[in-house]
DNA sequence: TTTTAGCACTCTTTAGCCTCGAGTGCTAAC
DNA sequence: GTTAGCACTCGAGGCTAAAGAGTGCTAAAA
């Protein structure tokens, strides 16, 4: 068997793209017949069936049963993906769409990326993700202070990423403004742009010699900063759209609907996923091609938003393995180029103004 | 008919509270066979077929067909809540389960909640719900800026519930940190304590007035101080191990199954349904009780947490109707309970203060 | 050498039919 | 009011037959 891609005829990939097309459409096996008639060939069936023998052979293509049409392997959805897919022309309105997004002028990325999400679920019809990738090493570029009362106040923190946390302290002993002010520039000199394994007793110790009379606070307050920096290291994983993924008949089958629902839940699988991606390239993964066996009758497509070199996040949809990945690939550039741009030119986020992100096509 | 409560005799009550045991716990139609098996009566299994034929007349049973078992009608289930379940004694390992989340110490309500409603799924096997209800008038207590860049800075705000939100601004024209105190303090005066429909233009002309060389920024701070409002009147709806909802087999129906996914993405229906609940008290819905159409054949079950009188939050449980309710309300009774005790006393919420950070953007 | 027509073959799907068994309702006796 | 007995109903499951879709193969044609 050579399995050589050059190897495959002009005829070849013809049919393979006529019978993914099908598949993709129907769900169904696809015939010689079928293929005969919805592609103007100049052969007969008989051709086609020896054509479909071959691709079988070479591993493109399979039969279910023996007497049924063929369904594109993985391999063969590999070969689509990468060679043979054609761009994907978007409508009008379906730009209309994208543009109102980026018309929204949301300045926050966790909401801009929630809403593309649901966005992309609802142009491609497949269930969407919106992914904040884990942070290895997040610090904290300013603290500041919020006085409540005399015994209570909210510590803020402002991270590397611009992402802004709070928590809420008490204390046991009345503190004034003044003190509390104090507190705060005591952090911004000894905790800043520290990740969390990097904070050591003397940084503690000088905290402490800093404070002064207050040093009571020191213990609290590290605990709150180790708790601020691990919140801001987590990964986050949102879902759109999963409603979307049942209209599927692949997902029909309950036991391994409820295992992808538990994956999903769990996030941590696909947070590993997305951080071993890289660059900001489109990533499609189809089938086993994900370490996730629960998904081995299921595609991922996602794409990494960038600045500065920088992941800050990525959209990816979710579906059947026979996705329509011209549509899906097209919506994913539009959306996420768009966010790019929102981030680099029009918007509060900035410091550092960005790249205006990066356009890539598909194929 | 007379479908008096009270008319049901001790032995109907007995044969009703088997039957809905055995149908909770098998999810198929009980026979008289089995309730003379597993229940000791002193009757016979011919006695016990009138008394279900009874039973069927009052609509406290019904038969899928002629000649299968009955299964207990949402009535019949009704009937059961209020006035025949029995208090369920938890297990010493699920207590501490529950001790073990006491004990974790979060500060952040939105943290706790989705701990919680992570072990209510847990413990009752069924799907969980956190809530955040919609507040209809949140202010904002305190505002806060943080200086990041001369262009460039972050406005935090404290709520009237405690939660702290921000927003990342930009302006046209470099400013200093001075500038940026001064704004702070301004906004504090005019802005605090009001909701989102009772600032009006005054309030805006008065901004501009005490802002005086800087009133260009005050279109963009009445904005971001409108979406901020906005953002924080906003419920939010979180849902816990969904996958456990399909190991019962009234979710095989798929379409069904879909609707409901869809109803529980879009968290309207639900945070309707919670607003219209009052007090504290468990709430019990049983199918078609809750006017979400697509929980026909559901239960809900959820119990909000109060503090000084007014709701802060909710735990739900969503399964099917055949749901074990006995189980439910006893871990949403024992969550609940602790979380109230975490949050009167143990933490840093206090002072009618609710919610915490919310962290957005990275980028 | 490649293509094509023809045909036998395979395998799934569907419908119909039957049996089995669970569970009931009714009647008549206790 | 309770019970034993029995006929009846209805769904589940298994079996068979027919239909249909699609293939692989062979031999002839281009």
């Amino acid at each position: 068997m050579d399995h050589d891609k050059s190897e495959l005829s002009e005829r070849k990939k013809q049919i393979l793209k006529a019978i993914v097309h099908a598949h993709i459409e129907g769900g169904e096996p696809v015939g010689s017949k079928y293929v005969l008639e919805n592609q103007h060939l100049t052969c007969s069936s008989a051709t086609i069936r020896n054509e479909m023998a071959e691709l079988e052979n070479m591993g493109y293509l399979e039969q279910p049963h023996a007497s049924a049409g063929r369904v594109p392997t993985e391999r063969g959805y590999r070969f689509y993906v990468d060679s043979l897919v054609e761009h994907y022309v978007m409508t009008a309105n379906e730009i209309a769409q994208i543009n109102r997004l980026l018309h929204a002028k949301m300045s926050e990325l966790d909401q801009i990326l929630v809403e593309a999400s649901n966005l992309a679920a609802n142009l491609t019809n497949y269930t969407a993700i919106a992914i904040k990738p884990r942070a290895s090493s997040v610090s904290i570029n300013k603290f500041e202070t919020i006085y409540l009362e005399p015994d209570h106040y909210i510590l803020v923190a402002v991270s590397s990423t611009g992402s802004v946390k709070s928590k809420h302290l008490q204390t046991k002993q009345p503190i004034t403004p003044e003190t509390l002010a104090n507190l705060s520039d005591v952090l911004n000199m000894v905790l800043t742009n520290l990740s969390a394994d990097q904070i050591t007793l003397p940084h503690m110790m000088k905290l402490e010699a800093l404070l002064g009379n207050d040093a009571h606070l020191a213990s609290d307050l590290i605990k709150a900063v180790y708790d601020l920096l691990n919140e801001l290291d987590e990964g986050e994983v949102k879902v759109s759209g999963l409603d979307r993924l049942l209209q599927y008949p692949e997902y029909s089958d309950v036991a391994q609907l409820q295992a992808l629902l538990g994956t999903l839940e769990n996030k941590e699988e696909f947070l590993d996923l997305f951080s071993k991606s890289e660059g900001d390239d489109v990533s499609v993964l189809i089938g086993s091609e994900s370490e996730v066996k629960v998904m081995n009758n299921s595609a991922l497509v996602f794409k990494p938003i960038t600045k500065d070199g920088k992941t800050i996040g990525a959209i990816g949809i979710l579906g059947p393995r026979r996705m329509d990945y011209a549509k899906v690939l097209a919506t994913l550039e539009g959306l996420t180029g768009n966010i790019a741009d929102l981030i680099g030119s029009n918007n509060q986020l900035t410091g550092g103004k960005g790249n205006g992100g990066e356009q890539k096509d598909d194929g």
